[in-house]
DNA sequence: ATAACAAGACCAACTAGTCGGTCTTACATA
DNA sequence: TATGTAAGACCGACTAGTTGGTCTTGTTAT
């Protein structure tokens, strides 16, 4: 209904993505320096004119690639702070909405954690605000979790986060849609290992903890 | 007794380290692409000609601070490896060095990941190879704990040790030297994290291995 | 004499960003 | 239904400035 949508061209994607996506390819592999608005303009079948008509500059369009990631990362964070009570339970949610961004973000992720050096004010404030959000989270379930007797009391909060932070990141400079462990797989591991430092003994063993774990493949003789 | 020391200057500091501590604190804080030649030899009282005497090229210079991080950690993850018997104990050997190294290479390390990308053939090469080494250092060590029944065999060798090479490589992004944790607190975090993650329950409560753990503060008031 | 620089003019290549202009489309008017 | 018009989408030649790198000349210490 909306007449809008349909271009003149016959193509259904507008100028405005296909510049994003073309520039994302490039960013990942060649970095914001590495690759000029030139190219960008023809390899994404546009121009110079189209490319300024869509951003201020070029550093706007790095700014909005950056938000995009930020922005959809924070919402799932936040949705799973809320889904859930325990606080290994939304450490679980967390971790696995995270990792499963790699899958459908990786070009995004990439250039956030390469490029972010590059943003410069007044382009960097929103995207440090997000960021600070998100670490806070992970903050404040750590704590929680203390709190309330499931991780171990002897962990100091904001390292222990880094390091949760850190691992999961990382992500991004090795995975590959087409390696050998899927990226839900990937991600238990990840909740596995997580939650086997976070958890203390005692919680460790009970019942209700026992599905955030990976099977011990010798289990599987076991009965 | 080496007469080339002293420089005319005045000044002990040859003209080449003095260009590349300058270039590596302005890396770091603007990135390769941030930073002109001509910034370089004003910021660190030389001239064109001295930077071109001693490099190549821009890109030659940031090969140097690559492969100083990079020979150094490799080297002391080596040592770490041929030091022990127990795979346990070499973890946290390797660790422990490879932590200890953001204190002194902070910035060498920080232009070490954040501008990897713009390292081009040929100086690529070498990088990549040391890098591969050290990876698989780490696999090794994983594959030698499970096989001797100290770590847990349901883990995955090789995402696991991503993990931990994520958990530590990003202290880059937050760790202060004026930070409230000192470099060996942060080592011996990590080391307890990544433990209660590999070890088997059976080692974990070898009484060998509590060593390696942070205490629990509560188990100051239970003696 | 020679190596280790300093100083800086200079160049070719390249870059982000501009600007005048063209083509569609939407919509108001008659 | 036909038409005038304004707005938005897009093009591409062009500009003004910057960059890495070269080269020449001169100076100092050994």
């Amino acid at each position: 209904m909306n007449a809008r949508k349909f271009k003149r061209s016959g193509c259904f994607t507008e100028l405005k993505d296909r510049i994003i996506e073309t520039s994302l390819r490039l960013f990942e592999r060649h970095g914001f320096h590495g690759v000029s608005v030139q190219e960008i303009v023809k390899k994404s079948g546009s121009s110079k004119g189209g490319f300024y008509h869509h951003f201020q500059s070029k550093e706007e369009l790095l700014f909005v690639i950056h938000d995009y990631f930020a922005s959809y990362v924070l919402t799932k964070a936040q949705e799973a702070m809320s889904s859930s009570i325990r606080p290994t339970d939304k450490m679980q949610r967390i971790i696995q909405s995270f990792v499963k961004a790699f899958d459908l973000y990786k070009p995004h992720i990439s250039v956030f954690y390469q490029e972010s050096i590059y943003l410069k004010p007044p382009y960097d404030q929103a995207i440090k605000e997000k960021r600070k959000q998100y670490k806070e989270a992970i903050f404040s379930i750590i704590q929680e979790g203390i709190d309330k007797g499931e991780f171990r009391p002897e962990l100091p909060v904001q390292i222990t986060s880094m390091s949760i932070l850190g691992m999961v990141n990382w992500s991004y400079k090795w995975y590959k849609r087409d390696g050998e462990k899927t990226i839900d797989e990937i991600a238990n591991i990840y909740v596995d290992l997580i939650l086997h430092s976070l958890l203390t003994d005692q919680a460790k063993q009970d019942a209700a903890f026992q599905s955030y774990f990976l099977n011990d493949p010798l289990d599987s003789y076991s009965n």
